[in-house]
Order: C-alpha cells, then sequence, then structure tokens
DNA sequence: GTGCCTGCAAATGTTTTGCAAACCT
DNA sequence: AGGTTTGCAAAACATTTGCAGGCAC
C-alpha cells in the first residue's frame, strides 16, 4: 500500500471540494487553488482531486461528455446534469407530472433521466482473469 | 431549416451503424470506413455522425467519461458501459441477486446502476430567456 | 451556379504522464 | 537517505472548427 502523505497542495484541494456547495470541476478547483497560491500546478490538482476519491476523502461525479466533478458528500445521493453546461447538482426531486419537474434545491429544469448500468463486459473480463 | 444532403460519405456513416451489432464510437466508425475509403476524413465522420442523429436517423449513446457511441436502434432501452474499457451495450437484465446481476444478452457482469437527471440550471435558463 | 459538404490542419478542452528537483519523515 | 510529491512541459484523447476547394442539387 503506498503511503500517503499529507501535503500542503492536498489540503488545499481537499479544503476548496469541502467549502464548495456545488460540485466543482478540476479546473474549477484548479481556479481557486490558484488564486491564494499561484505556484500550484493543474496537474498536482488532478492528482490530489484522485487522491482524495480514493482514500475516500471526496467522491467522484461522473457526467455524460463533460468534465469530472468532485463532491464532498460520500453518502449516496442523486445528481444532475446541465445540459447546456455540464454543471452537475444534487438534485431532490418534485414531481410536478410526468414530463416536467421542478427541482427545488437548485432551481433546474428536469427534462430527462438517465439510467446506466455499469460493468465489466467479456473482453476486459478475460483480462481481468489472466492478470490474477 | 438546412437542406441535408445526401452523400456518399454520409451514407457510408449511416451503413456502419446499420451494420453494427454493438454501439460503435465516433472513432470505431472511422476506422471500419476508412478500410475501404481511404480518403474519407474522420471530422467527415464526426460531422455525419452527428448529423443523422439530428436527422434521428441514429441515437446517441453517452457514458460517463467516454467516448460518445451510436446506435442504429431508435426505441428507447437501456444501455451498459464497460467501467474498463467504456465499450457501450445494450442491456437485458436478469437479476440473480441485489449486488450483482448477470446480463444474459452480453455477457457484462453489472457491477452498479447509476441514475442521473438531466435538465437546465438556474444559469442557463436564463441564458436561454434572453436569447428568445 | 449556389451553397452545403469535404478534407486537411490546427485548435480546443480535459486529463495523463515523464522527469528532475523539492520535500517529508 | 529513501521514497513520495511537486511543477513543468509535453503527450494523449476525443472532438470541433476555419478554410479553400469540390460536389450535390
Amino acid at each position: 500500500m503506498k503511503d500517503k502523505r499529507q501535503t500542503i497542495q492536498k489540503n488545499l484541494v481537499l479544503n476548496v471540494v469541502r467549502a464548495s456547495d456545488n460540485h466543482p470541476s478540476a479546473e474549477e478547483v484548479y481556479q481557486i487553488v490558484v488564486k491564494d497560491h499561484p505556484s500550484i500546478s493543474r496537474s498536482t490538482v488532478y492528482r490530489n482531486l484522485h487522491n482524495l476519491v480514493d482514500e475516500k476523502q471526496i467522491r467522484l461525479v461522473q457526467v455524460l461528455n463533460g468534465p469530472e466533478h468532485f463532491d464532498k458528500t460520500l453518502a449516496m445521493h442523486y445528481h444532475i446534469q446541465c445540459t447546456e453546461c455540464n454543471r452537475a447538482s444534487d438534485i431532490v426531486v418534485r414531481t410536478a407530472n410526468d414530463s416536467e419537474t421542478i427541482v427545488e434545491s437548485s432551481g433546474y429544469l428536469v427534462k430527462s433521466k438517465e439510467i446506466l448500468y455499469l460493468g465489466i463486459c467479456p473482453d476486459c473480463q478475460e483480462k481481468i482473469k489472466k492478470l490474477e
């Protein structure tokens, strides 16, 4: 197991995610951190975000066709993605009728719901078997 | 409305998607077309795939963190994405127990199910209002 | 003939990687 | 000292765009 160190940069990244109301992208985290610490590098922010996800200190929120987002909340909840700007937010739904729904918490106008299963395809199952 | 023309390249692209059992990515479509027509350009394939989606001749299948895929089937159905290689397939589920499920049709090992809402965030709603 | 479509090359946006120097413990 | 982490630059990957010439209608 890797020896995970607690560095200044890692704490800066973690604090930015923790201080966010919404789910910032890596670029947004970088922009906030770099304001006060102009010497930090973008790759350090990316690396630390993923380290923090591995350590389960934050959660990765993936959307369709957009950059990765990061979430300070670890507990399971649903997300909504803006089809225009790819922003991601938490969702708390109040159903109005079948086709359109207003999300109270965020002001999003909900258009649709994607259900996507995640798994391992036959080829990759083979590959994994061979590695073991 | 744009005058959509029927070109050789567009037909090649459409036929490749129609001939696919699974959901090829743009790159995969390009690789198949370019075998027989070495002068076709990657951007033409991308452009025509999107044109065909706009014309509803094929369907766009988006996955998390992977390239776009294209689907000859227009009817609604669910998809599964491989977490290792990002391949996308149709899903027909046979529930075994709560956490793991075998998908008969495709041989995927299902690991999880993502529910993602799609909508328009407050900022983009504003922007759209101003354009109208 | 008009103007959409193509092919090329370059740009874009997001993320990853190689590497030497800096840092922690 | 030893190994991890950083910053930089470059690469990687998927996709889009500008443009001049070609082709469909």
